[in-house]
DNA sequence: TATTTGACCAAGA
DNA sequence: ATCTTGGCCAAAT
């Protein structure tokens, strides 16, 4: 017996890699669908161990469509999701709601 | 053990 | 619509 129990964090990236292409999920609907109300411990989490490649930590904004942070710079984080056919007008998305992933949640 | 720290958020002004 | 404020929770100090 020497498993440890996940960090909160690691749950973080394992839910996160759920998250397609082309579409996003919030802080806030990171840690819920954890069963969670700690959606500042997830901002936490992705600064502290992008896992760089592994997880998409590009695709996670905030609950009011802005962009939040990067680690690597916000420009980066930008890019990456235009790339991936997010639209933003700024900081912010256009199309938040349809482009949501709740992890089957509703 | 206690305190501090945020890639946050909802509500108020 | 923007800006400020208090609260929230896990992890790092």
């Amino acid at each position: 017996m020497r498993k440890k129990t996940p960090s909160f964090a690691d749950r973080c990236y394992q839910m996160l890699k759920k998250v397609p292409r082309g579409k996003v999920t919030t802080y806030r609907h990171l840690a819920h669908a954890l069963g969670s109300r700690a959606y500042r411990a997830v901002g936490q989490a992705m600064k502290r161990n992008p896992n760089a490649p592994r997880v998409p930590c590009h695709r996670v904004v905030r609950s009011d469509g802005t962009l939040g942070g990067y680690a690597g710079g916000v420009a980066k984080k930008k890019r990456l999701l235009t790339r991936e056919g997010v639209r933003l007008r700024g900081d912010r998305l256009t199309e938040l709601k349809r482009q949501l992933h709740t992890f089957g949640m509703r």
